[in-house]
DNA sequence: CGAGCCGTTGAGGGGATTCAAGCTCAGTGG
DNA sequence: CCACTGAGCTTGAATCCCCTCAACGGCTCG
């Protein structure tokens, strides 16, 4: 890999020589930036610090910054519907966290310090300025990225937590978003169940099973079923109590 | 939210007429397109119809296309260190799937159907075309949003499959990864571990305890510990046979 | 009609949770 | 100085949930 001086080391401003010496900045951000660009750039970056279990941003905050890992490592956090902490995934150096704010969301998780932490905080703002040659497409293009991500995470914090009667409710509300009008969805082969939530075909059977006896599934032939969608719903809020 | 005719109607190319029809076309990736552009892709999109369990891509593959799910579902898998698949994602209608190959990436997963499939086929020489005013700064953004997603999934892989002790040795092999030079990494605590692996504090208290029986870990204060990587690994493999 | 796949159900065992007690250690105040 | 306290960790015992092993029924297909 060829190596670029990336960052000007004679800059006015003090920042700068804080960039030209990041251990990161060959993978980092605005790695790919020529010296005008740095320039711009340099004035607006803050480098806070931060304690361990020290939070970053919440899920829900209007985001205004994205943030480069310099050193340290940094967890999300989710709360499942069930009240509890579920930690989706961790961020070490080089990483890039808090992404979604780029794209006017709000944050999808807790950010939250692990360890002692140093970090580069980026305004918004200014990577708009950067990229303000970004096509229409290339928005969209990012958007979906970050939906996937975010389905990604709330796949752990729903399919891959708690027991099985509970993941398997879950899994079922989330099929149901893809049903058609009559309330049909499709229903996964009871060894399609297991690979998605990590149970064996007789738990998956079981449970379906009983769901069925309960009346919240009907089946149907042909690998679908149709669900009673209130029934489906009491039952996980059930689930998800005491 | 406005609607604009975002699909020429009257084009000559027969594509035109499907893509016109679609009725994802409000949430598609190229909803943002100008007549003119979308004059220029018709031709190159194909609308790929698949069977139940066929293979759209392989993990591995080298990435020519992203698609669109018009509709259907679509399961990510893969497979874990123990040799079993693992569906880590779904997709559904209007959802856009494959995304890294237009980083030149290969796939990260196998893309399989899960229901009768109706796709978008998009060479990634089109997006590439089309967004060539994509700033290096957009590109090095997109490489990391891809990165978290593959975390996230892996995540769902290697964290949340499989028992207790599987899962806790995955873990401090990833945190092994974030390791100084001297082999020092940050250790959780019980309750950070647990709401990392789906498991009570006790479990994951004993199954520390027991690696540090073993001589895989020696725990120092601080909140870290300092790991015998190759009884670290070998325990890994060990738990992943049979 | 037998073979094979998929789903269902039962019995038994094992692994994780629950409940409970005791431990270390840092911080506090008498 | 040392008892007191509370947070975090460890360990034990009992329970329960899920896995394993097994048998069986329905269905498609050669």
């Amino acid at each position: 890999m060829s190596v670029i001086p990336l960052y000007s080391k004679d800059s006015r401003h003090p920042q700068s020589a804080v960039c030209a010496a990041c251990e990161v900045r060959r993978s980092a951000l605005f790695g790919a930036l020529d010296e005008q660009g740095l320039e711009r750039i340099h004035a607006h970056i803050a480098g806070p610090q931060l304690a361990a279990d020290e939070r970053i941003y919440d899920r829900g905050d209007k985001g205004v910054a994205v943030y480069t890992v310099r050193s340290g490592v940094v967890r999300f956090e989710r709360v499942t519907e069930r009240g509890d902490r579920r930690i989706v995934r961790l961020a070490g150096r080089g990483d890039l966290i808090g992404q979604e704010a780029l794209l006017g969301r709000p944050y999808a998780d807790e950010a939250i310090a692990c360890t002692p932490l140093e970090l580069c905080r980026i305004p918004c703002s200014l990577v708009d300025s950067l990229g303000e040659q970004q096509t229409p497409l290339m928005r969209e293009l990012m958007q979906r990225w970050q939906s996937a991500l975010d389905d990604a995470e709330t796949w752990v914090a729903d399919l891959a937590t708690g027991p099985a009667r509970r993941r398997v409710l879950r899994l079922l509300l989330r099929l149901a978003v893809h049903a058609d009008a009559d309330g049909v969805i499709w229903l996964p082969r009871r060894e399609e169940i297991g690979a998605m939530l990590d149970m064996t075909i007789e738990t998956a059977s079981r449970l379906i099973s009983q769901l069925r006896r309960d009346g919240v599934l009907e089946i149907l032939p042909g690998r679908s079923a149709r669900i009673d969608r209130q029934a489906l719903e009491q039952a996980a809020r059930l689930q998800d109590e005491v």
